[in-house]
DNA sequence: TCGTTTTCTTGACTTAGTCGTGTTTTTGGG
DNA sequence: CCCAAAAACACGACTAAGTCAAGAAAACGA
């Protein structure tokens, strides 16, 4: 499996005008199959991978990836940031206020959903970050 | 004015089971002029009213009076928290990309707003968190 | 006014990153 | 295949935005 997946993340880098180094390999391969990941989850799992890889360069690579648009960053409050491969489709976010679980959810109004408010003040709006907060059905059962 | 403000806020203090000190005080007649405001800029002001209060203790009244949904804490990325005192209608906000600016927008969906996903993947959701991310105005003038 | 409880102060600590500087890798051209 | 330029990485110092802990001061009910 791992040489048509690593051959898809190197293409994908390399079309987006970015190097193609182990590290960013990894990063990709680690974010086909884990998703809503913080930077230093990555880290462990890209080290698991290609050995010794810096903290720097893990933010560096996710940062660039980014601005790629390859990986997408969330920032729910109170969390680091989270990385996810699922790009495109501005979908929106469930997050757990007890354990922090993060789910995808697609958005209920169209394809580029909730991107114009009501009234928008003169702003150019380009994006629609929505979280909506609550309780993962595992932190449902009430104990204090 | 201020004496029947500084009423209101003692008032609003003491409803919500808190004690009343002149700190918390003034956070709540400055945020009734300030809005979207950080922690730091909330001390600055109410240092000019009060006299010395250190940053723990205005991190600490803001959290309480947070917690007592006084005040609503916004968080957008890469910003520190903001506090504002429209609270209870669950409103959103348009972020500036570039210089931070904030402003409120009424939700367009109703009065409790974009509060149900499509699907909620068994999550049982108490709260939607909107921003709108964009220019404003003062930003579109497209200077590198 | 007294005592309890909450709040405030001071200061150390933590987390999640960014910023430089110098050293390796990649990679496209010869 | 080799080599220079550019990009990426390593290492370490630094920063912002808080939290945590222990003792002093202030609120408020009796």
């Amino acid at each position: 499996m791992s040489v048509t997946e690593k051959a898809t993340s190197a293409e994908q880098l390399r079309g987006a005008g970015l190097r193609v180094t182990s590290a960013r390999v990894a990063i990709l391969e680690c974010l086909r199959f884990a998703r809503h990941v913080t930077a230093e989850e990555v880290a462990g799992k890209v080290r698991e991978r290609v050995g010794h890889v810096s903290t720097q360069a893990i933010y560096e690579a996710l940062n660039a990836l980014t601005d790629a648009g390859i990986l997408r960053r969330i920032e729910p409050a109170g969390s680091p940031a989270r990385y996810e491969s699922r790009v495109g489709d501005n979908h929106h976010h469930l997050v757990c206020r007890q354990c922090g679980a993060v789910a995808d959810v697609d958005c209920a109004v169209g394809h580029a959903p909730c991107l114009e408010p009501a009234a928008n003040a003169g702003f150019q709006v380009d994006e629609a970050d929505v979280i909506y907060w609550g309780l993962c059905p595992d932190c449902q059962g009430g104990h204090p």
